[in-house]
DNA sequence: ACCCACATGTAATGGGTTACATGATTTA
DNA sequence: TAAATCATGTAACCCATTACATGTGGGT
């Protein structure tokens, strides 16, 4: 049970959360922990312990609603978006302010600290950060692209435009 | 005292913090908090409740030393980076594979979800957003830019870029 | 005199992480 | 039949947030 059922925001993990079963249709815990663990971003762990009790929450808020299904032996529960939930999720999706902000990035903390390296440790970690970022996008530049592949390619080559403009920004 | 002394790496916001008291030399928890409070970033809140026990937890782990100086009446305690400290913030300043990753990025979360909009509440939200980060952003593209400025500069820009790329991506 | 900046800390709370525990079903 | 996947959950731990509590020094 969630000790704050009054809170009236909802937080980055819950509101992706919500998104994901209004996407999906009614899924179960589990499933919102796997789409979480296979993302892409290293800071949606997608752990058991963090995703059982959030829906719990959201429940409590009665922002999702569950039925349990046992119809093939194994214990599921199966949750869905209600109304309120809906409504609470228009106002999480379209909150511009917090889009707005900087976020959270390791690389750009670093590179705010870089000048404390020796300059050849500073060429060599632009480098081999820039390689892993190439490496770690393995899709081609095709036209046919899913939704969030498409997303997911704008930002890595963006950020990988960043790293450079900033080390070109530097020689100067 | 910290529970983990033998932790091997740092957290993000322990990393932040040895650098930034390298960079300054010797300073008080307080003006760490300061450094962290006035940051762009929302997510770097700067409150007393994770800087002072933070800094109790470095220096348990030898990688800051204190002394306390209280010849002008007030109680203050200034931590300077040892040289394990120095160490310890090499290895989590070059840490490429952190950097490469995609960071937490609330913009970059809606828009994934942002399907889940109705076309006009897309686009108003896109508008609305690009707007924010625009205001948020009061520095004259001048050439004398402070280090730490260039670097916000060249983020916001480049955030901006990445939505409105994305925004015409989804026009096609 | 009053307020703001400097300075240090703690208590309650919330919530995410890792690791553990259990069991059914599907696939190789 | 063994392993992977589906499925649910809990316990211990760590740590950040908000709010509170306390006090000094300097400027108006």
């Amino acid at each position: 049970m969630a000790k704050n059922p009054d809170r009236k925001t909802l937080t980055e993990l819950e509101g992706a959360a919500l998104a994901f079963i209004t996407r999906r249709g009614p899924c179960t815990s589990y499933a919102v922990k796997e789409a979480f663990r296979t993302s892409p971003s290293e800071f949606w762990s997608g752990s058991a312990g963090a995703v059982y009790p959030l829906m719990k929450r959201l429940e409590a808020r009665k922002l999702v609603e569950s039925r349990a299904d046992e119809s093939d032996g194994r214990a599921r529960r199966e949750f869905s978006t209600t109304r309120a939930g809906r409504e609470a999720l228009r106002a999480w999706l379209t909150d511009s302010t917090r889009a707005a902000g900087l976020g959270f990035d390791p690389l750009r903390t670093r590179l705010f600290f870089s000048d404390l390296m020796p300059d050849a440790a500073r060429r060599r970690f632009i480098e081999e950060t820039r390689e892993k970022m190439e490496a770690a996008d393995p899709a081609p530049p095709a036209a046919d692209l899913e939704y969030g592949e498409m997303l997911h390619q704008t930002w890595t080559g963006l950020r990988i435009k960043a790293l450079k403009s900033f080390a070109a920004a530097l020689k100067k």
